[in-house]
RNA sequence: GCCGGAGUGGCGGAAUUGGCAGACGCACCGGACUCAAAAUCCGGCGGGCUAAUCACCCGUGGGGGUUCGAGUCCCCCCUCCGGCACCA
């Protein structure tokens, strides 16, 4: 006997949607629980990893909801970005047509899941109603200055035809299509978000809900370091030359200077000297490199002598002046002392162009002598040839020499960052356009606030080359707001991760007409309680949604610090992967008992990894709906793996699964008379009964603690285990009220199931005549003291080896049971001819004897 | 190179503060039901030794240590995964 999921999860999502069972409202007399995940982007259908993702979260906010808690969980999705527009190259279909349809297609998906959203909340971020808030936002931050426009050497990706930001780029390619970055100047808008830096960094350390690794990466990511800004006068040359550096401690070892090929100084120096024209030649070779093969792993250390000398500002030295292919323009000024005793990359450089190494730290003991150095030293020591710095140890020179600095005006302490500024110009159609103006009078105008949104045209062509939005006069061709003269439009748009930076902000009221955001309801619902997504999303739109809240907050619209309580990043869905030699990869369904279905070849089993289209080892959510239906497949992406782990995709164990759901039914229906049955019986102390009462209450303490800790899998096998033991305990029941507890517990345990497979549960609630909705109905409690059986069993261990077990009453005293231990038959033996030399009792766990 | 995380049966994975290693599921084996098969129900299932499901020994990547007792704590080493990486 199976059950119908088909027709019983249908019925189901229907009632839920018809009774509004997930709505959510401002309450504040109520407690609120806001669990989020991650929204994901509408591209067609949605994956394996979308189903855990929400699975998860699903379960946490029906949980809490059956905890009494006033649950927010929404969803919408993330819908600006490039498929849409190369899907408009391609096929001739607007943007937003293929996105809206999309959108439909996997909203179907989603109620499929019997997820518990309040629809009414959806929010897609390309709709004017959403995105117009974003260009409010983007006019008060640049009316505080949080926005500016450069030129800059942007990351280019000639596939995608877009700048990328830095975060943007992997291992020197596109992180959306992997094709190699190539470097290009152009104007952008950035986002100032280096002026959080120090805060973004201050609040990893206050996040206890997050993931260790996570923090960590941001922290590297944010990468501050301590130093110092120390200027070098050039020779002969009205200018001054300033570096960054953590090491002052060796500022009397720096022997030669290097520049960055983009620094301004580099042009300058050699300009109308004879040095101009092959340094120029340096230059440029190295600029037109691109990101990857400039920055590859173990590339050679070239530079270019500028003719140029400046002083080392304590020994008044005159050193050269190198351009570097290895200086990066980007962190600290572009510009370095270089200390070859003491660095490998310098040290390396000095021996190459035959440069002046000075040793200034000598390690404990020891004395370091530069013609009998293979590598630089760069460990802790004491301070050498330093002027009146010598003997002390260097970490105490790191100050020192600083504050001297300071005082001869020549230098200063400083907090260097990796982080850089945001840059969200991005040269496409499909995204929230900038709203400025640029007019040739008056310059940057800001789009009036009464002007938004500033809406994308439809008078547009995708014809892949350049920017969709330069094509339309409509769009473009404005009147300058200020003078009233013939100006252009900004066309450039934001990137995509600007509107994912507050979607959980906005659905804390989605339809607020009058602005971002309501900001009390936002005050009530926010922090997000629990954020669930997947770990790819570590630094860039975690940290660029902390950022943005706490823009918001010194915006004044919100008062909060930080928009995610607790986040938990799930591990990926994996899967084996096959192929032939004919074929390729193959999907699961085209492999037959180990043979190629379309030529008959012989399959190859290849490594589990995650699941991917190129690779074809993915599991359609659609067919595995039809096959098992949702609850099942809901229960096995729980069930087969911690949440934060990886999952291993199996057949077998979906299968497994969808027993155990079976299982359950059975038992259901087979005690169905039972079920419907009103007992009122008295307390009897039968043995069967204290068993049920002991499996019922136990279970229930155990997943309701699993649950809180997020151990989901343990959680499913707590309510196996429960169901296994009904199976032997259901053949001996004989009086009414074990038949009465048996059926609380049968109850119960449907209770503690519903997060996992919703449908199922309510289908029993309403086969027992359950009245209304069992996702509605109140958590089970526990009474501690029936969590512990009667009689405990004691194992007794002699020398820390188990020998024997006792049973004895739970809560028997110390003397007793070591008395039962050393009266055990077995133990009796091991004790002959030995002295006892130590009795430990562990309370309800062991007896531990020690002899000699 | 630096920073994180992880190594447990044939497999996925369990094990409060150190307290009977292997819960639960998969695979496999046996039994019941059946004319038979499937489904279902019951039982077994780390390795060695053994006639034995008696007893004993070994066993959580490897080697040491602390402890009555270590998957768990400490030291050293190996392997794998993830992130960052010429960051001055």
């Amino acid at each position: 006997m199976h059950y119908d999921f088909l027709q019983i999860e249908n019925k189901w999502q229907k009632k839920w949607e018809e009774n509004k069972v997930f709505k959510v409202n401002y309450d504040k007399n109520k407690p609120k629980y806001y669990c989020l995940e991650m929204f994901p982007y509408p591209s067609g259908k949605i994956h394996m990893g979308h189903v855990r993702n929400y699975a998860i979260g699903d379960v946490i906010a029906r949980f809490k909801k059956m905890k009494g808690f006033n649950v927010l969980h929404p969803m919408g999705w993330d819908a600006f970005g490039l498929p849409a527009e190369n899907a408009a190259i391609k096929n001739k279909i607007h943007p937003a047509k293929w996105t809206y349809s999309n959108i439909d297609y996997m909203r179907a998906q989603l109620k499929q899941l019997g997820l518990s959203y309040d629809w009414d909340r959806e929010v897609a971020t390309c709709d004017p109603e959403y995105y117009k808030w974003e260009q409010l936002v983007f006019l008060k931050m640049y009316e505080k200055g949080l926005i500016y426009r450069k030129k800059s050497t942007v990351n280019w990706c000639e596939d995608c035809n877009t700048v990328l930001a830095n975060e943007q780029v992997e291992d020197g390619k596109c992180w959306r299509c992997s094709n190699e970055v190539t470097m290009k100047e152009i104007n952008g808008w950035f986002f100032k978000i280096t002026d959080y830096a120090e805060e973004l960094l201050e609040y990893t350390y206050k996040l206890e809900g997050w993931p260790e690794k996570v923090l960590t990466m941001q922290r590297n990511w944010i990468g501050k370091s301590y130093g110092a800004e120390i200027d070098f006068e050039v020779k002969g040359f009205d200018r001054k030359i300033t570096v960054f550096t953590t090491r002052p401690d060796t500022l009397f070892g720096a022997t030669f200077m290097l520049l960055a090929p983009e620094h301004e100084m580099s042009k300058e120096l050699i300009k109308g000297t004879s040095y101009e024209e092959e340094g120029l030649k340096f230059i440029n070779s190295i600029l037109k490199e691109d990101k990857i093969s400039r920055s590859a792993d173990n590339k050679e250390k070239k530079g270019f002598f500028t003719g140029r000398y400046v002083y080392n500002p304590l020994t008044k030295k005159e050193i050269p002046v190198y351009i570097a292919n290895y200086i990066l323009i980007d962190y600290g000024t572009g510009a370095v002392m270089a200390v070859p005793a003491h660095d490998q990359r310098d040290f390396e450089f000095a021996k190459k162009y035959n440069l002046e190494i000075t040793v200034v730290i000598n390690p404990e003991g020891q004395e370091l002598a530069p013609e009998n150095m293979s590598e630089a030293y760069t460990g802790q020591g004491i301070m050498v040839n330093s002027g009146k710095f010598n003997g002390i140890s260097n970490e105490e020179a790191k100050t020192k020499i600083t504050e001297f600095l300071e005082e001869e005006n020549i230098g200063k302490k400083t907090v260097n960052f990796r982080l850089r500024d945001w840059g969200i110009s991005r040269q496409r159609y499909w995204g929230a356009p900038i709203p400025v103006i640029h007019c040739k009078k008056c310059g940057i105008v800001p789009v009036p606030e009464k002007d938004l949104p500033v809406r994308l045209p439809l008078d547009v062509e995708f014809t892949g080359s350049g920017n969709p939005l330069e094509t339309s006069a409509e769009f473009k061709n404005v009147k300058c707001p200020l003078c009233g003269i013939d100006a252009e439009r900004e066309t450039d748009t934001m990137d995509t991760f600007v509107e994912s930076s507050w979607y959980f902000l906005r659905y804390c009221s989605p339809k607020c007409s009058t602005n971002i955001f309501d900001k009390e309801e936002a005050e009530y619902f926010m922090n997000v309680d629990q954020y669930i997504g997947g770990v790819e999303h570590a630094i860039l739109h975690l940290l660029y949604a902390r950022f943005f809240t706490k823009v918001l907050r010194d915006l004044g619209y919100i008062n909060i610090d930080e928009p995610f309580e607790r986040l938990l990043t799930q591990g990926m869905v994996c899967k084996e992967t096959y192929s032939c030699k004919n074929d390729g990869w193959l999907f699961p369904e085209d492999v037959d008992e180990g043979k190629c279905k379309i030529c008959g070849e012989q399959v190859v089993v290849g490594r589990v990894e995650k699941m991917s289209k190129s690779k074809k080892n993915v599991v359609d959510p659609d067919a595995l709906i039809k096959r098992y239906g949702a609850d099942t497949a809901r229960l096995f992406s729980l069930f087969a793996a911690p949440p934060e782990k990886d999952l291993e995709w199996s057949e077998q164990g979906v299968d497994g699964c969808y027993r155990f759901i079976n299982r359950i039914f059975r038992l259901f229906v087979n005690n169905l008379e039972l079920i419907k049955t009103e007992y009122n019986a008295e307390y009897e102390d039968s043995k069967l009964a204290k068993d049920i009462l002991y499996h019922m209450h136990f279970t229930i303490k155990k997943v309701t603690n699993d649950i809180e800790k997020f151990q989901l899998n343990t959680a499913v096998a707590a309510i196996m285990e429960l169901t296994n033991n009904l199976y032997l305990i259901e053949p001996k029941l004989s009086t009414d009220y074990e038949k009465q507890k048996f059926k609380e517990c049968l109850i119960n345990m449907i209770k503690l199931l519903t997060p996992f497979t919703p449908h199922f549960c309510e289908e029993l609630w309403s086969l027992a005549g359950g009245k209304g909705f069992i996702s509605l109905e109140k958590w089970p409690e526990y009474e501690e003291k029936y969590t512990v059986k009667d009689e405990i069993t004691l194992a007794i261990q002699v020398n820390g080896k188990v020998r024997a077990e006792i049973v004895m009453p739970k809560d028997v005293d110390k003397e007793t049971a070591l008395k039962a231990a050393r009266e055990n038959e077995k133990i009796m033996g091991y004790l002959e001819g030995k002295t006892l030399v130590k009795e430990i009792y562990v309370p309800g766990k062991l007896i531990s004897l020690v002899v000699k």
